[in-house]
DNA sequence: CTGCGACTTGAAGCGCGCTTGAGGTCAAGC
DNA sequence: GCTTGACCTCAAGCGCGCTTCAAGTCGCAG
């Protein structure tokens, strides 16, 4: 049940309800629910709700008890993701979500967070480097081979 | 007490029996103890207990009943500390440093790997962009910045 | 020789990011 | 109309990566 992802299985909402757009242009309007959008994130709908929870997305209305979203929800969580990925907590996201006019401070943190990016973006090229001579490496032991350890230490 | 970070307090081992090098050379022979070990790689002693338990690292020896390690774990480490921030979980770490001659399924595990670190960096460098332009967009929430949203979107 | 303080072990605890379980509600298909 | 099944809420649980606790041991300064 877990391991099985998420697959389509209620397109019908989209398909049926297009009297207006000429082609299969992607609808921004019509509201998908959140079995529509676990399948398309790939995320759990246990996830979605956790995270509406936590204010990082918000649901635009209900379908019976179900939530509904509208489409953009969908690059919102590509954000998150990608945030998720870049080692931000669900917490910090939450704040550059929020993200007011004034508000300064938070953005002095994104540019912290950027230099942070940095460091991190260049150790993962290193490491990145190493695995791949890894990979191929005839030496016996990876720790032994000064090329992959030479990969790591610099920086 | 958490946050205080690992402070040098027992350089003392070190500088006291250096009675062979010309210079202040880096020694790779004299054994450190484990809180040694500790401040220079900015880890606690117990996240240090938790690698051997792991298999991630080895204490070369005892001095008395404190670990000591061989100079080179310090290399070991940052190679953890990458691995980390790489997204490798501690066994699947564990699984890299033990890698024997013959084990070509890690090998290629360690390409595909690299492969994966591929679309990391790729996402890293965009967030990085997301978060340089939203530190001074002046759009009221940076989720209605398009340039943002784009950053992400791309890959 | 006596403290002191940083280490030792093993087991339990914690914060994070979700997932799972119990018990319930609703919309749609038969 | 009734069943089905995916969702609902709220609370508890889980896996990971360490940290903390309790009780004990040791090396070194005074």
């Amino acid at each position: 049940m877990v391991g099985t992802a998420g697959r389509f299985d209620a397109v019908s909402t989209v398909s049926t309800a297009s009297t207006i757009s000429t082609v299969a242009a992607v609808d921004t309007e019509t509201p998908l629910d959140i079995g529509e959008v676990a399948a398309r994130s790939g995320l759990a709908p246990s996830a979605l709700r956790f995270y509406e929870q936590r204010g990082l997305i918000e649901s635009t209305g209900r379908n019976g008890l179900r939530r509904t979203y509208s489409p953009a929800v969908l690059d919102r969580l590509a954000l998150i993701a990608c945030a998720r990925q870049a080692g931000f907590g669900i917490s910090e996201i939450a704040r550059f979500l929020t993200a007011g006019p004034g508000d300064t401070e938070l953005r002095r943190r994104m540019a912290v967070k950027a230099d942070e990016l940095d460091g991190m973006i260049a150790r993962l090229v290193r490491m990145r480097a190493a695995l791949r001579h890894g990979a191929d490496c005839p030496e016996e032991r990876l720790v032994d081979c000064p090329e992959f350890m030479a990969a790591v230490k610099a920086g």
